[in-house]
RNA sequence: UGGUCUAUGGUGUAAUGGUAACACUACGGUUUUUGGUGCCGUCUUUCUAGGUUCGAGUCCUAGUAGACCAACCA
């Protein structure tokens, strides 16, 4: 144990707080309670990472627990990508739950409620209950059902979760109190009737629980020490603790409901409504698009677990209102890469290099450093013959001085191999360049130790040999939008939010090792970015999607000129 | 025009009444067989006005600004 001093965030202070004030540790335990209505996205990590994160802290349980009481808009197929999203991210949670567990129970409860007087059956049609339940500055008024006999309402209750109304005809509402400056504590509905079909409970149920009274009393039975939401939840606290004072054993764990800011992310749309339009309209390939801000999609673009995990570590938890940079997620997503990847050798803008003085049909096999990082160095071998491709932004007849690459009459170092000096150039009849003719230094080779192979020049740059080479499919994916705001509640236009050019596919060349490469493998590109292999079934070629670019200062330097 | 929450550099977070700090960004230097990485540095901060206190970013009051609340969504 070290004893440095962790500064613990507003939550972490709540925890400590209970078990200084006599909450023993072994009854912490926390949940993560997405619905599922789609995927799970950056939005999300912190509420994840925060939850999962506490668990391990306080090597308590974590559930994961699905809210699925709305039919109407939930499926499998989301529990599913919940799940393998969450393993994805590092986290196991203790108990797999799901509200629609707890129907029963919480119908039971309901009919105590209606025993007790403290629920109703109100047959008013949602326009008019609208109509009284007020406004944030005017009280509400009661409803002409309020003061029914328990007889009736239970007579009503029944009824209804027997099937025998429609949509709409009645809804269970508790009975608090209409004039409450909390809209929400006036007679709040805890029933509606939903004929619709469930993805676990089938056509078993046709009342389903509003999320207020599953909520809390979900977390009751699953003894969940702290419940932590974000803040838009904060005027449902009040509820919460109504409903749970209705059924409150004090033997038992009481749970705490918490509030905390949700993330915004700059440039970033993360409103499931929205990716769901962009799934629905095919703007994406699915909720896995690379350029989705899924959990799913980043996965595919190569942002590895620990970046996402670091990421929502270093934005912390507050309660104010925020826009958080993208700059800071691809830092944490570059501080992963930069560790862990090889860097290999690819060209995706080839003009021809021809070595004059190399002879002809000769190979070698030169040997590359994997990853300068690393702390035991590993190495492969590349390919290198007489004829190249390199990047045709790494070459110009002439240049300032600030250009750090190949020009007429100059020498840069071939990466791991020989130090060549720019000779000529062979062009089409539209000035276009097709060959660049160099010489190379015989003495020079990378790792040969004589005197040339120390030689400082100005520049070094990357390159394939052009008869091994790896015709490879690159896909650079831009973010998917580039608007300031987060979501607010404007309608989406995708003709102002997507960028036309967010997927540009192009053929580059890699080197042969990569040949081997298995879905998912991350590398540098040399000097171009980070690139992960993106296996798809209907392409023959090796594909690669573009992660994250390298930090751009070569552009910034063209830009001073 | 009600209630609740929030306010620290360009961004995010800390400082728990006692020297305003860390990270990102931007910029500069340095190392480098990647214009990457690493290392060093610079710039920029307590919303306003009162009050309590020896001492206030922190506590109190008022103001200002922003967010949330009127789904049979969660």
């Amino acid at each position: 144990m070290s004893t440095e001093e962790k500064s613990l965030n507003f939550i972490e202070q709540i925890i400590e707080e209970d078990l200084k004030n006599g909450l023993s540790k072994n009854k912490l335990r926390f949940r993560f309670p997405p619905e599922p209505n789609g995927y799970l996205h950056i939005g999300h990590a912190s509420a994840i990472c925060l939850n999962f994160g506490l668990g391990i802290d306080y090597q308590a349980p974590v559930n994961l627990r699905f809210d699925d009481t709305n039919p109407a808009k939930e499926e499998q197929e989301y529990v599913d990508a919940i799940k393998r999203d969450i393993e994805w991210l590092g986290y196991q949670w203790a108990n797999e739950c799901y509200a629609s567990d707890y129907f029963q129970q919480l119908y039971d409860w309901a009919v105590e409620f209606v025993k007790k007087g403290k629920a109703y059956v109100d047959s008013q049609s949602s326009e008019e209950m609208a109509k009284q339940k007020g406004t944030p500055t005017q009280a509400g008024t009661n409803s002409p059902y309020r003061n029914r006999s328990v007889e009736e309402n239970l007579d009503l209750l029944k009824r209804m979760k027997n099937g025998e109304f429609p949509n709409g005809t009645h809804i269970l509402r508790a009975k608090i109190d209409m004039a409450h400056t909390n809209m929400l504590m006036r007679d709040p509905i805890m029933y509606r009737i939903l004929h619709s079909h469930h993805h676990r409970t089938g056509d078993q149920w046709c009342i389903y629980p509003m999320y207020d009274w599953a909520h809390g009393e979900s977390d009751y039975l699953e003894q969940i020490s702290h419940s932590f939401c974000t803040l838009e939840f904060l005027p449902h606290r009040e509820l919460y603790d109504w409903f749970l004072d209705q059924v409150y054993d004090s033997t038992k764990v009481r749970p705490k409901q918490r509030e905390f800011a949700r993330r915004n992310l700059s440039h970033t749309v993360v409103s499931k409504r929205k990716l769901l339009q962009l799934v629905e309209e095919k703007h994406v390939s699915g909720w896995d698009d690379p350029r989705m801000s899924t959990i799913s999609g980043m996965r595919r673009r190569g942002y590895p677990p620990m970046a996402i995990r670091n990421f929502a570590k270093t934005i912390g938890i507050a309660k104010r209102t925020n826009l958080i940079d993208v700059s800071l997620l691809e830092f944490c997503v570059r501080e992963e890469l930069n560790k862990t990847t090889h860097r290999v050798m690819a060209v995706l803008n080839p003009v021809k290099l021809i070595i004059t003085n190399y002879p002809e049909g000769k190979e070698e096999w030169l040997e590359a450093e994997n990853n300068p990082e690393e702390e035991v160095m590993t190495y492969r071998k590349v390919p290198f013959a007489k004829e190249l491709y390199i990047e045709r932004e790494d070459f110009q007849e002439e240049a300032n001085k600030k250009f750090f690459r190949l020009t007429l009459g100059t020498e840069v170092r071939l990466k791991n191999a020989y130090i060549i000096k720019g000779e000529s150039v062979v062009k089409d009849a539209d000035g276009n360049i097709t060959e660049i003719h160099c010489t190379y230094d015989t003495d020079s080779r990378s790792g040969s130790g004589t005197e040339a192979s120390q030689r400082k020049v100005k520049g070094t740059i990357h390159w394939v040999s052009i008869q091994h080479a790896i015709p490879a499919e690159v896909r650079i994916y831009d973010r998917l939008f580039s608007h300031e705001s987060p979501d607010g509640n404007k309608e989406i236009d995708f003709k102002e939010f997507i960028n036309p050019n967010s997927l540009e596919v192009i053929t580059g060349y890699v080197e042969p090792s990569l040949q081997s490469a298995k879905n998912l493998d991350q590398f540098q590109f040399q000097r171009l970015g980070y690139f992960c292999v993106d296996k798809d079934s209907s392409a023959e070629k090796l594909v690669f999607n573009k992660t994250v670019g390298l930090r751009d200062t070569w552009a910034k330097v063209e830009a001073k000129d």
